[in-house]
Formats: C-alpha cells, sequence, structure tokens
DNA sequence: CTAGGGTTAG
C-alpha cells in the first residue's frame, strides 16, 4: 500500500528521476552531480529543490564531484532551516523532509547517521504527517541499521551505543516506534564492535521482554535476539560464560521461545572452549537434545544450513580440547553417527570436512602409532566420499609426524604436490606443510633400533630447511622459514647433542631475521632448545654453560632486542644440566633460584617436573646425603602436588 | 564473526 506522500511524490517528475538513479554506493554528492549535468533531466525539473542552491548549480559538475563540501553544506543549510522552523511544517517542507530522509539513508556516513536522527526528531514533533504514516518502524530500522554500520569502525558522538538504546526506548514510549529488531539491531551493532558488556546486551534482552509483556506485540523476544546475548558471552570470554548462556536457555524455555539452530550450536561452541571432558559430555548431550528437537520438527534446516555437521564437528572438537585419552574413539563415534542421522544432507565445504579434520586431529592425541593407522583410517574414509582440504592433509601429516614416521610423511607430501601441480592450488605444501615434514625427520626414530639414526634424520631435516631457505631467497614467500621451523631443525640437531650446531643455527637465524624475515624471530622456544642441547652432552661444564646462556637471555630481553626472557622450562632445563653431571647442590641452587624468582612474581611457580628432576639430581649423583635429600625432595612434591 | 594448522623440558 502507498501512502499519501509517496502517491504525491511520484507524481512530480523530479521525483521519478530521483528514485530512477542506480541505488547509491558513492556518497548522494556523486550522483546529484550526475543528475545536474544530465541537461535533459534538468527540463524535466519544475522547480529545483532547495538543496539544489544556486552557488552549486553553477559549480558545474566535475568540480561538484571533486568538491563535495560544497553539496553537503548545501544539504546542511536547508537541514539547517528545516531543523529550524518552529511552525508547523508546510506540505512542501514534508516532501523535501522525505527526499532528504531518503537521500541520507543511502549515504553510508557518520553524518547522515546523525542528520537523518535530527531530521526524524524534528518530524516528530509535527506528527501526524499529511501524508500518511511513512514514518514507521521500517525507517527507525533502516535508520538504526545504517547507525549500526557507520558505528563499526567509529564512535558517534551522541550516538553511543547506550545512547541509542535511551533514544529508541523514548521513540517506543512516545511514538510506538521500534520493534524488536530495532533493539536487536543496537545490541548487535554493540556486540560485534566490541563497544558494549554482555550485561548491557542482557539488560536489552530484558527490557525487550517486559514491553512485550506489558502487551507491546512488536517487541515479540524472538531466537535471534537471546542468540546475540550468547554471543555476547562468548566473545567476552568469562569464567561465567558458560553459566550465563544456561540462564539465557532457560529463559527461552521459560518464556517458551523455540530454541533455533543457532542457541544449540552456541551453547555446543561454549563448552568446547571449556576445554574439560565433562564439558565435552555435556555437548553430546546437547547434540542429543538438537536431534530429539529436529526429529520433533521443531528446527529445520534449508539446504544451505547443512543440517547438523556443524554440531557434530564442535562436539568433536570439544573432545579434541578436551585432551582425554578417549577423544579418538569418541571422535569416531561421532563421525558415524554424523554419518548414519543425516546422510542426505551433508554438505561438504561448510560441515563435513571440518567434522573430519578434527576427527583426525584426535587421533593424534595418543601421540602412538595405532593412533596415526587410525588418523590414515578416517583420512581414507573421507577421500571415499568427499574431498579432503588442505587441512585434511596437514593433520593427516601431523598423526604421523609427531610419531616420528617421515616416509610416511614424504609420501604425503608427495601425493599434496601432485595434486597441486595437476590445478588444487590450495594443495600447496607450504612452509607449514614443511615444517611439519622437518619436525617428522627431527623426532624420527630409527625403525629398526639397532643404529642410531639421529644424525641423519637431523642431517634430513637441516638440508630441508637450506631448501625453504633458497626459495625464500629465489622469491617464495610461501616457503619462506619462520621461527617454528628453525626451532624444528634445532630440535633435531639437539637431539644429536650437537649443541655448536644449534648455536650456529641460531645465529643463523637471528641473522635472517635480522635481514629481514620477521617471521624468523628468535624466541624462547629457540634458546630453551640451545639449553636442551647442553643437557644432552656429557660436557661437565655444561651447567656454566647453560648459565651463559640463560645470562643472555635476560640481557637480550632487558635490552629490548628479543623476546626471550627465560622461563620455567629454561631454568628446569638449566638445574638438568647440574643435576646430570653430579653437581645436585648447583641444581638446587637454580631451584631455590626459582622459588625466589617466583616469590617475586617474576616466574612462573617449579612444576611437579621441575622437582622429580632435582630428585633425580640427586639420586644420580655420587653425594654422601643422595638418598636424604631424595627423600626431602619426595616429600616436597607429595605436599605441593598431592 | 561458526569449529581445524607447524616448534618445547631425555
Amino acid at each position: 500500500m502507498r501512502s499519501r506522500i509517496q502517491r504525491v511524490l511520484s507524481s512530480t517528475a523530479t521525483i521519478r528521476r530521483i528514485r530512477r538513479l542506480p541505488p547509491l554506493q558513492s556518497p548522494p554528492w556523486r550522483s546529484l552531480a550526475a543528475t545536474v549535468s544530465n541537461s535533459n533531466l534538468q527540463r524535466h525539473l519544475p522547480q529545483q529543490p532547495a538543496w539544489y542552491s544556486s552557488s552549486f548549480m553553477e559549480e558545474g559538475s566535475t568540480s561538484a564531484i571533486r568538491k563535495p563540501k560544497v553539496l553537503i553544506n548545501d544539504l546542511e543549510s536547508s537541514m539547517n532551516k528545516l531543523l529550524a522552523t518552529e511552525d508547523p511544517l508546510s506540505p512542501e517542507a514534508w516532501i523535501e523532509s522525505e527526499e532528504l530522509s531518503s537521500l541520507l539513508l543511502q549515504d553510508k556516513s557518520i553524518r547522515s547517521v546523525v542528520y537523518s536522527f535530527q531530521l526524524l526528531d524534528r518530524l516528530l514533533i509535527d506528527l501526524p504527517s499529511p501524508f500518511g504514516d511513512w514514518i514507521n518502524t521500517n525507517l527507525l530500522n533502516r535508520m538504526v541499521g545504517l547507525w549500526r554500520v557507520a558505528l563499526w569502525e567509529n564512535d558517534i558522538p551522541d550516538y553511543s551505543v547506550s545512547q541509542m538504546l535511551d533514544r529508541v526506548l523514548h521513540y517506543a514510549q512516545h511514538h510506538q516506534l521500534g520493534n524488536e529488531k530495532t533493539l536487536y539491531l543496537i545490541v548487535e551493532a554493540g556486540v560485534r564492535s566490541g563497544k558494549t558488556t554482555p550485561e548491557f546486551a542482557e539488560d536489552v534482552l530484558e527490557k525487550c521482554i517486559t514491553l512485550w509483556q506489558a502487551g507491546n506485540d512488536p517487541f515479540y523476544p524472538t531466537p535471534p535476539l537471546f542468540n546475540i546475548v550468547t554471543r555476547a558471552w562468548m566473545l567476552a570470554q568469562r569464567p561465567e560464560t558458560v553459566t550465563r548462556i544456561e540462564a539465557i536457555v532457560q529463559r527461552m524455555v521459560e518464556l517458551m521461545i523455540p530454541l533455533n539452530r543457532e542457541s544449540y550450536l552456541n551453547m555446543i561452541q561454549a563448552l568446547a572452549a571449556l576445554g574439560s571432558t565433562d564439558a565435552a559430555l555435556r555437548c553430546e548431550d546437547i547434540l542429543d537434545r538438537m536431534a530429539q528437537a529436529y526429529q520433533a520438527g521443531e528446527i529445520t534446516f534449508s539446504s544451505l544450513d547443512g543440517a547438523f555437521g556443524g554440531a557434530f564437528g564442535m562436539t568433536i572438537t570439544a573432545w579434541f580440547k578436551s585432551g582425554s585419552p578417549h577423544a579418538g574413539r569418541k571422535a569416531e563415534e561421532l563421525l558415524r553417527k554424523m554419518l548414519d542421522l543425516h546422510a542426505n544432507h551433508l554438505h561438504e565445504k561448510t560441515d563435513i570436512i571440518p567434522a573430519f579434520n578434527v576427527a583426525i586431529q584426535c587421533q593424534t592425541m595418543s601421540g602412538t602409532i595405532s593412533g596415526a593407522k587410525k588418523a590414515q583410517e578416517i583420512f581414507n574414509m573421507m577421500r571415499e566420499r568427499f574431498t579432503p582440504d588442505y587441512i585434511s592433509y596437514l593433520n593427516l601429516i601431523q598423526a604421523w609426524s609427531i610419531v616420528g614416521q617421515p616416509t610416511r610423511v614424504e609420501a604425503i607430501v608427495q601425493q599434496m604436490r601432485t595434486l597441486y601441480e595437476n590445478g588444487n592450488e590450495y594443495l600447496r605444501p607450504d612452509s607449514v606443510i614443511m615444517t611439519a615434514l622437518i619436525s617428522a625427520h627431527a623426532r624420527s626414530n630409527s625403525p629398526n633400533k639397532v643404529k642410531d639414526n639421529r644424525e641423519e634424520a637431523a642431517t634430513r631435516a637441516y638440508d630441508l630447511l637450506q631448501e625453504l631457505k633458497d626459495a625464500y631467497k629465489n622469491g617464495d614467500e610461501s616457503l619462506k622459514p619462520n621461527v617454528v621451523c628453525y626451532n624444528s631443525v634445532m630440535n633435531g640437531l639437539a637431539r644429536m647433542k650437537d649443541p655448536h650446531r644449534v648455536s650456529q643455527l641460531l645465529r643463523e637465524m637471528f641473522q635472517d631475521y635480522e635481514a629481514g624475515n620477521k617471521s624468523a624471530k628468535p624466541d624462547v622456544r629457540s634458546f630453551n632448545i640451545l639449553l636442551k642441547a647442553w643437557s644432552l652432552t656429557s660436557d661437565p661444564h655444561k651447567g656454566e654453560r647453560a648459565e651463559q646462556i640463560l645470562k643472555s637471555m635476560i640481557d637480550l630481553s632487558e635490552a629490548g632486542k628479543l623476546d626471550v626472557a627465560p622461563n620455567v622450562i629454561s631454568y628446569t632445563t638449566l638445574l638438568t644440566c647440574y643435576g646430570s653431571s653430579n653437581r645436585p647442590q648447583k641444581a638446587e641452587e637454580v631451584f631455590n633460584e626459582m622459588e625466589r624468582l617466583h616469590a617475586a612474581g617474576k616466574l612462573g611457580a617449579p612444576t611437579k617436573q621441575t622437582l622429580q628432576l632435582l630428585k633425580r639430581a640427586w639420586l644420580t649423583s655420587k653425594d654422601k646425603n643422595k638418598r636424604t635429600r631424595a627423600k626431602a625432595v619426595e616429600r616436597e612434591i607429595a605436599l605441593r602436588f598431592g
């Protein structure tokens, strides 16, 4: 149905021309300039709108585009004239207002947001309009929608999220404008831009519920409003996040608001983030309830929604994050259930592939060969029906890499390379894949355990790094070796008990970093690997060597050159250097230093492993009182860690 | 802005 004003307006050639302009992607002055330059149009203009000032007309079209200020000023002057009118608005003024507001709504500047609300406020004084009810909730929601976009990157004076809420509540109370969607837009704007707290979001939700319960039907709180409050809590990542989300779901149940797909998914995702076995079990519970709701017809999925994949995938993620030893088995079960439940609704891209990928990852947690075999099985099963992506390959590679099986990894990388060369550009083996391969070598164990292959393996890892460096030098950014990659190779060299080569590579790494490869910046782990290399040698002075390294770590970080302040692992490794060279007193001194630093808040607490290594330092020493000392440490372990 | 990635203390 057309309002009176629309009928009036559409009868004039002016407005017809303006309406026929393409939708404004560019600011309004640009289109207006085009309008003005069209002489044909000008003939149809019975009278120029007030904001077509003469000065603008004289400027000519091209300069008007280059000098947008001119039009803004014209808009401003006609706006100000309108706003300053104390008498009731004339019909002409109403027509002009409608034109202005439609222009403002098409421009995404902060200025037009502010203008449009000022205009609305002025018009509300004179309501009802002589031209029907074109000032309605739909218009308000479009304005709030614009404000929301503008707020994304800016703060708008006098139009903060809470000020907008006050404003909208005022409109609702005095002008019967606004509905639940209006409130949703405000919360969404605040939440997504990070400008409000979850408490604020909850507050708006409650206000909406109150309005609705007072008989204001347009404020019926829909599931998306509840869901955006839930997201607010998720983004806040507070300890009470899950409890609050549960309370929100409880509220939905009380008010008999149906839960939708996103309500269930949010709950599962929030729980998965907790990373506990209990949370993973609760995810399974919600998954079951979701399936029941689906079978009862309470939630439906359009073909684009892709059924349950997301929920299953996130539940598997919950198991992965739980670190539970059952994660692998659980992942398999859930995958099977997913395939059974929704064989016909599975969508490759959005749902299935990630679920498989996390399931593969779950198999790596045991760190056993049989885990790697399981990972391979799942990968093979996946490949029968679907298309594994980059992450699928990476996770499979990781499964074999972690158990030190470089031959398997080499083969998989080769498969990827073949697929890449056949046109699958996403499967290009990049530095991440190559790093996984490198660490597979660096971790590899001799297959027959008779001959120590560490040197050979470390050399292979080192050579691969040189290949990456060469490729990078030749301009291949995707193979740029980064800190992880260097650390892997150093780890291989450390395993062959060669601290000199480790420290040489550390220097190379530092040079690479200084030469501009910012991603090769040595970190604490790099230095810890060097410390570990010393701890593995039989050098009687390795304690002193390690202490020197620790000192330089402190110096480097205090000088602000590298961010390598020693951590608990660094000190523990130093302790091991003394401990494994028959210097238990020195090891204990290190431990005492750690305690001191911890008390001063400069270091994390020594771990159980720290104490166990101290105990071993005494036991393996030739000290006369070694048993008594070891007993004392044992008591300390019991005391601290139960 | 819906999950999933590579390095660490024998």
